[in-house]
Formats: structure tokens, C-alpha cells, sequence
RNA sequence: CGGAGCGUAGCGCAGCCUGGUAGCGCACCUGCUUCGGGAGCAGGGGGUCGGAGGUUCGAAUCCUCUCGCUCCGACCA
């Protein structure tokens, strides 16, 4: 893409309402635009991180077994009167009269949804077990909506729901989920931790929140440091394995790690001290199992094989999708801007040409870029008439990982310079050369 | 919802207290110079001062109401 035919609106001065990085950052990056209190549009370069995440939730769901459908932002309320959560629920729940008075509601959730399709398809053991999940657009009223997507009052989720015939079998779903999640966290460069949690309006015994350690996070957190060091990395994972789903989740969930809501300061004390932290993260994930507590009202059952009827076990699993935006960058910037983990970024490599209408210059840049191209690799290539020094800042900004520049000064010893983000180290090579290393470092991401 | 604040040009702000016909920086447009870390000079365009009512000869400024947004608290993926 070429960043004068681009719509990339960045802001020089900080906004006002901003109060902290990613918030800020987003909207000096023109990647969203607040359209109402907690609200957003997701301007080119923010939709482009938006899809990328939902692209590697997608992969990693499908990877477990999950299927995807798409179930409607507006949901009637019927659905939520039979499961008795139309009442429970409270102010943060839109709802919404249509013209012929019938009441809706703009879905803060899909329990009762999922639980409905279920039940109009699935009656035989036999087609058990079955997660569907889906990405779409949610809306929770929070009476006071901030910090940019971190805590909007739209936002977009990935909730997926395990239907199974028994409580192991639901358990087995969960703990899919918990390996699949933290498949998911490692390929965007987080870190995030299950920690115990407390279950909330979903209700159900079996939950853990998945956090990510920053100091602007909105719960208080107490673990063992050394749940820091541990990595799924590239093992291969048979999620059908019950036993080695399980003794993942064991390995990922023995330390010590709770939220305030659960911290129990006894258990805490057995940590060695030197391990011993407290501090602040974002929530983004939860996973729950309920067993029967939305199948038994609404019959959601099966026929099992000796002809009873039963209802399901079911659990339902949250990824917070348009918060990790926020999340990430809370985790990886610095002050000069945003740091994109490769996996998430929204162009692998920046192209800054110094002198643009230099005939040199202009053919370098021009040549890298169908270069990169060819290997399946989209540059964000800045071909403005600006100078170098506003063209560093706005690259710096944005914050892709990898930043290729092309001067005549270089190019006179047939050089180009290349520079990481993260490190600010830079290298002088041949323009071929930094393609194929760009090259090197996406291959497979 | 309780407490605190803010709405003046695309963004950041001053002006308001003490009414007199709107200003600064950035951005934008034109020209010249400059050109490896947010350039300089000169010229230029852009604002029903959130909205409605009121007081006054006169309101961005004072009063009333209203809408929106932000921050602290309780609530949450």
C-alpha cells in the first residue's frame, strides 16, 4: 500500500480524552474514531489489526475442533425470558422495541441463542460433542464506558459454546478451550495467564480468566512470576487427547494465579516470596463450564444410547477480540508509539523512501515493494513528500515491527538500511538482502 | 447513578472572572528556500463559540434549561 493513497489520519498532538497509551496511541494512529461513548469506527489501519486478530481466533478455533457460524446482533427476547436472564441481566442490557412493539434486545451474549439452535437441530448422543462459536459485534450498556476499546460498550467477541453428553466430556471442551486460548495469546505476542476466577452473570463452577499483565489493567492480580516463563510454543497438540489436553492445562494452571475476586492470601503465602507478585492486568478471555444451567430450562436434551433423555453439559468460552487491539499495544509500546508483535501487525514492513521524486530512490523503493509483494508480503511503502524526519515519526507511531529506508546516500554504495522497531537497531544490507530477511521472519507467521 | 470537570476551526488550547462584534500553535492551501529524525519565510482559507431560552443597546463571556463528552467511585469480555 502506498501511504499517498492511503487513508492513515494521525494525529501530531495527543487527544484529550486519552488518559492512557493504547487509547492514545490508537487514536494518534488513526486506527479508530469515537463515534459515541464507548463506541467506535475502525479506521483502515485499526480494521486492518481488527481482522488480523479475528484471523488468527478463527485458526486456532477451527484448529480445536471448533466450527464457526454467525448468529444476529439483535436477538428477540423471548429467548432470554425462557432462560430467566431477560430480568437478571439489568441496565446493562440494550433493549430495543420494534415497530410492531415486540421487545429485542442487542446481544450482550448468545447462551440462550446457541441454546435455541441446538435445540431445534441436535436430538441424538450421537452428534455430540459439538462446539460452534462465532465473532460478532456485542453491546453491553457499562454505565461508564473508557479507555478506548479496552472498555467500550461495543464491542466484538468471540464466543464459542461446547454442547456434551457428560460432565468429563464438558470438561474436556473447557480445557480444549483453556490450550486453544493460550495457542491463541502466544501467536499475538501476549502473554496471558489463566487465573481462577469468579463466575459472574454466566453462572457455572469451572472458570478462568485470561489476563495480561499491565499496569493500566482494571483487576488486581496475585501470582507466581514464574507462570511468566511458560510457553506452549511449537508442540504439536493432539486436541482429541484428552489426557495430554488436560496435563497442558495442569502445567499452565499449578502456580499460583488468581484475580482479587478469588485470591485466597493463605495459598498465596506458600509462594517463595522472591516469586511472590501483585500487580494489575486486562482481561481477555474467560472460559466457563455450567453444565445444564441454560439446556435444562430451555431443553436443550439428547436420547442417549439406552433411549433416556437428558440435558446437555454445556460451557461457553469468551475471547475479548476488538480489546486485545488495546491489550497488545498496552503491553507493547513505548514513547514514541505503538510496537506491533509481528503476528498482529497491520503491514509486516514500512518502506520509508527519503528522497521521494529522486529517480533512484523512487526505483529502489519501487522494487523492494514488488519484491516483497511477490513474496506475499504487503509493505505499507510511504511515498509522501515529506521530509525524512516526519516520515521516522509517523512510522515510529504506527509501529510496524520492521522499517526498510531508501536514501541516496545509501544507495550510493548500492546499500538500504534496515531498522527493527522493537531493538531501534539498524543494519545496512542490499535491498535484496532485506527482502529476503523480511522474508525469513514471516515465513510461517 | 453519586462526586468533579469540560464543550470556542480537523487536533491541542487561550479568551469567560471584569459583556463591546473571536485569537494562538499544529494541520490545510499557494509560492520560494530546505531536504537522513515531526523545516524556514511570505501569503491564504476555514469557527451559527454544543443547543434552546432569557437578561442587556450589545452575550463566547451573565442567568435558566438541555444535549454530549471526560475523570474518580460502584459494575464488567
Amino acid at each position: 500500500m502506498r501511504l499517498s493513497r492511503y487513508f492513515l489520519p494521525v494525529l501530531k498532538e495527543n487527544p484529550a480524552e486519552a488518559q492512557i497509551a493504547s487509547h492514545r496511541y490508537m487514536l494518534r494512529a488513526g486506527m479508530i474514531k469515537q463515534q459515541a461513548a464507548g463506541i467506535y469506527s475502525w479506521l483502515p489501519m485499526g480494521f486492518r489489526v481488527l481482522r488480523r486478530i479475528e484471523e488468527i481466533v478463527h485458526q486456532e478455533q477451527v484448529r480445536a475442533g471448533h466450527i464457526p457460524l454467525l448468529m444476529p446482533t439483535l436477538q428477540p427476547a423471548d429467548l432470554w425470558r425462557e432462560s430467566g436472564r431477560y430480568d437478571d441481566y439489568g441496565e446493562e442490557m440494550l433493549r430495543i422495541t420494534d415497530r410492531h412493539k415486540r421487545d429485542m434486545l442487542y446481544g450482550p451474549t448468545n447462551e440462550e441463542m446457541i441454546t435455541d439452535i441446538f435445540r431445534a437441530h441436535v436430538g441424538s448422543y450421537k452428534d455430540l460433542p459439538l462446539t460452534l462459536y462465532h465473532i460478532q459485534w456485542k453491546f453491553r450498556d457499562e454505565i461508564r464506558p473508557r479507555f478506548g476499546v479496552m472498555r467500550g460498550r461495543e464491542f466484538l467477541m468471540k464466543d464459542g459454546y461446547n454442547f456434551d453428553l457428560t460432565k468429563e466430556d464438558a470438561l474436556h471442551a473447557y480445557n480444549r478451550h483453556m490450550v486453544s486460548y493460550l495457542r491463541t495469546y502466544e501467536r499475538m505476542g501476549l502473554t496471558a495467564i489463566p487465573m481462577r476466577a469468579a463466575s459472574g452473570p454466566i453462572g457455572g463452577d469451572n472458570t478462568h480468566e485470561f489476563l495480561v499483565l499491565a499496569q493500566t489493567g482494571e483487576s488486581e492480580v496475585f501470582y507466581d512470576d514464574r507462570v511468566m516463563a511458560l510457553k506452549l510454543g511449537a508442540r504439536d497438540i493432539d486436541y482429541d487427547d484428552k489426557d495430554q489436553v488436560a496435563n497442558v492445562c495442569e502445567e499452565f494452571t499449578t502456580l499460583y494465579a488468581r484475580t482479587d475476586e478469588t485470591h485466597d492470601a493463605g495459598a498465596f503465602e506458600t509462594v517463595p516470596e522472591a516469586h511472590r507478585k501483585v500487580g494489575r492486568g486486562i482481561e481477555v478471555g474467560q472460559i466457563f463450564y455450567f453444565g445444564t444451567k441454560y439446556s435444562e430450562p430451555m431443553g436443550a436434551t439428547v436420547v442417549t444410547a439406552d433411549g433416556a433423555r437428558v440435558p446437555v453439559h454445556m460451557g461457553s468460552h469468551g475471547i475479548g477480540v476488538s480489546r486485545l487491539l488495546g491489550a497488545i499495544i498496552e503491553a507493547n509500546h513505548d514513547d514514541k508509539g505503538i510496537i506491533w508483535p509481528e503476528g498482529v501487525t497491520p503491514f509486516p514492513v514500512g518502506i520509508v523512501n527519503l528522497k521521494q521524486g529522486d529517480a533512484a530512490t523512487d526505483a529502489a523503493c519501487a522494487e523492494i515493494y514488488a519484491a516483497l509483494r511477490a513474496r506475499g508480503l504487503e509493505a505499507l511503502y510511504d511515498d509522501r513528500d515529506e521530509r525524512a524526519g516526519a516520515k521516522f515519526a509517523s512510522m515510529d507511531l504506527i509501529g510496524l515491527p520492521w522499517r526498510i529506508t531508501v536514501g541516496p546516500r545509501g544507495l550510493a554504495s548500492g546499500k538500504v538500511e534496515l531498522t527493527s522497531r522493537r531493538s531501534g537497531e539498524s543494519e545496512e544490507m542490499s535491498a535484496a538482502d532485506a527482502v529476503e530477511r523480511i522474508s525469513s521472519i514471516y515465513q510461517g507467521i
